[in-house]
DNA sequence: TTCCAATGCTCAACCGATAGAGCATAATTG
DNA sequence: CAATTATGCTCTATCGGTTGAGCATTGGAA
């Protein structure tokens, strides 16, 4: 809707293609959200009313909608971050899925920060969001509660809650694939059977708390006992990665490294060492990266599978809010390495 | 607000807040959004207000309150994808720089599809957006005159468009630079001066032309010619850069690679060489990822200023609707490979 | 012809927050 | 002590769309 000057007035309402029609804005607004054959609208009206929305470029108000009906069809979900390949993957998922759905979603980006995911849950809850997915979330009880508080249910995902239904990926079997396909490489190409490294994230983490159980259990079915500084939690971070391996007098032939964040640390370190040395080193990561799994001493990597986990989510989603508080775990996906032809 | 039996009843409205405070609704609107110095509310009403609120887990209804005022302080920005660095960087820090002026963000991801795209303009329209952002768009000027019709102002980010501000990497001097450090690496530590190969992206693409320009300036200021066929467009899809790549009949010592997608092919391409063949390779690429630079062919990276990027947009958010239509270009960073010590 | 149902539409209230106007009461000034 | 100003709050209309109720008009059946 334009003025003769040319500058741009206010947005077209139903009220003004009302006008323009000759009805009411009961009529067009029927018309317009499909309600018009239950209301016994003609077909003729409804026509001239969707010519005029057309021309005129009308566009819904969803704040006007949303705030008169009972149901917003907007889902929320906060993410710990964009810059990622799960998180991303999950985020670009989760939004295809919704849209499917005929819902529309709203994703926010905490940063890890538990006071952000509060201000972002806050947030959301200010849209009407009818569900919440907490992904990531470091407190998910909290965010259960403030959003119980307003009559909103929520998930968890990635990460696991005692207040909400929680869809996590199967760490522990990870894990325990993974760490397996380490000790064969080792024990079938390097002839070793010494007890791997494992490297990265926070013993306070759930997952990082599976996968050390994962790799302990394949360890011990073996009968190879694990020293208890091959473990090492020093966060995610490479230069922490790097710095610890560097500080260590004893060095394993195989690394279990917990995500591909510390992975790059790893690599770096495994780079500055005399290339006879890390030729000798193999290891596995607890997520998948196209250019880690392209590295010499690379055995296999663990993928978290984002289109299931994101299937049971929405699959969650349609029985909220009566639904049970209870734990689904999704297989992850193991990548062993392409055999690439040897020169 | 839970009622006796436990079952979650309506959302706690500052109706409610009133009526358990004792006062009147617009007292605690005007508590909780900030303006009851100016109203003249006490200070003790005031706080007897914001404990209420706490207390009840009180959270805005933003569709009722944009509804009301004239701006809704919520900005739109439609980007292609969330699982790539780029793009994720781009939303992470675009919802974080939104937060800090005060507003608030809704990002939608629209997987590089011109319908969906504009479905997704749609939906943000219909949050009453104050703003857009086109990230990436495939058609920036579709989607310029679709706000426009609702009196909203879109910026472009990354690619450009005719019909409103635009803010992109200055892929021209990136890619000189890129070139001629790649052309460097080859002469001194091959001997070669052959003319490098292009591959990645489509001639339609906006920042593959502005590339490819700077890739052929950077040679002919040597004196270089670069053959018709050594410019390989392909797409951005590793599987077609391979293939693109093992057709080829002469092969090339350096390599501008166009994206970390495309990279992903070259390396795998790189690696299905004989080592010694593959040792006299170099490569640079057009994205910066973490594993590529390890990889030891790698000359160098081009990463986009992602922060400078974002904070050229909200200097420009500042002063729509009445901003020119002009092309602000943001500098590409060089990352040269770290120097590691050698075995 | 009379009654009833079907058809096609309009009216008015409402969702929750907000902004302007207004109205007491208390404090200050002449 | 009256007049003015400041203080502290409330009332009412409003944003745009939705919903239940209601009201003419027409067509067919009894």
């Amino acid at each position: 809707m334009t003025t003769d000057d040319g500058i741009s007035s206010r947005r077209t309402t139903i009220y003004d293609l009302a006008r323009i029609v000759g009805t009411s804005p009961t009529a067009v607004s029927s018309v317009l959200n499909g309600s018009w054959k239950k209301r016994r609208i003609s077909q003729k009206l409804a026509d001239r009313v969707l010519s005029a929305a057309e021309e005129n470029g009308y566009a819904l108000n969803i704040q006007a909608s949303v705030l008169r009906r009972e149901k917003s069809n907007i889902v929320g979900m906060i993410i710990p971050k964009y810059d990622n390949r799960f998180f991303g993957a999950i985020a670009e998922r989760f939004e295809e899925a919704a849209r499917a759905e005929g819902l529309f979603p709203v994703i926010t980006c905490t940063q890890r920060d538990p006071d952000l995911e509060v201000e972002a849950v806050r947030g959301l809850l200010s849209y009407q969001v009818d569900c919440l997915v907490a992904c990531g979330a470091t407190n998910p009880d909290h965010i259960a509660e403030l959003c119980a508080a307003n009559g909103v249910a929520t998930i968890n995902l990635d990460l696991p809650g005692g207040r909400a239904p929680s869809i996590i990926s199967d760490s522990y079997s990870g894990a325990l694939d993974l760490t397996n396909v380490i000790l064969d490489a080792c024990e079938q190409e390097l002839g070793s059977r010494a007890p791997l490294i494992f490297i990265g994230g926070r013993l306070d983490d759930h997952n990082t708390k599976e996968r050390r159980r994962g790799f302990l259990d394949a360890h011990a079915a073996r009968g190879i006992e694990v020293p208890e500084d091959n473990v090492l939690m020093p966060g995610y971070a490479p230069e922490k990665a790097r710095a610890v391996l560097e500080g260590m007098a004893t060095r394993a032939r195989g690394i279990f490294v917990n995500s591909t964040i510390t992975l790059e640390g790893v690599v770096q370190w495994m780079q500055s060492l005399p290339p006879a040395e890390a030729a000798g080193m193999r290891y596995g990561s607890f997520d998948y990266d196209p250019f880690g799994a392209l590295l010499p001493q690379n055995v296999g990597m663990v993928e978290q599978d984002v289109p299931s986990l994101i299937a049971a989510l929405v699959a969650r989603m349609g029985d909220l809010p009566n639904a049970q508080i209870d734990v689904t775990k999704v297989p992850c996906i193991l990548r062993l390495p392409h055999i690439t032809p040897a020169a």
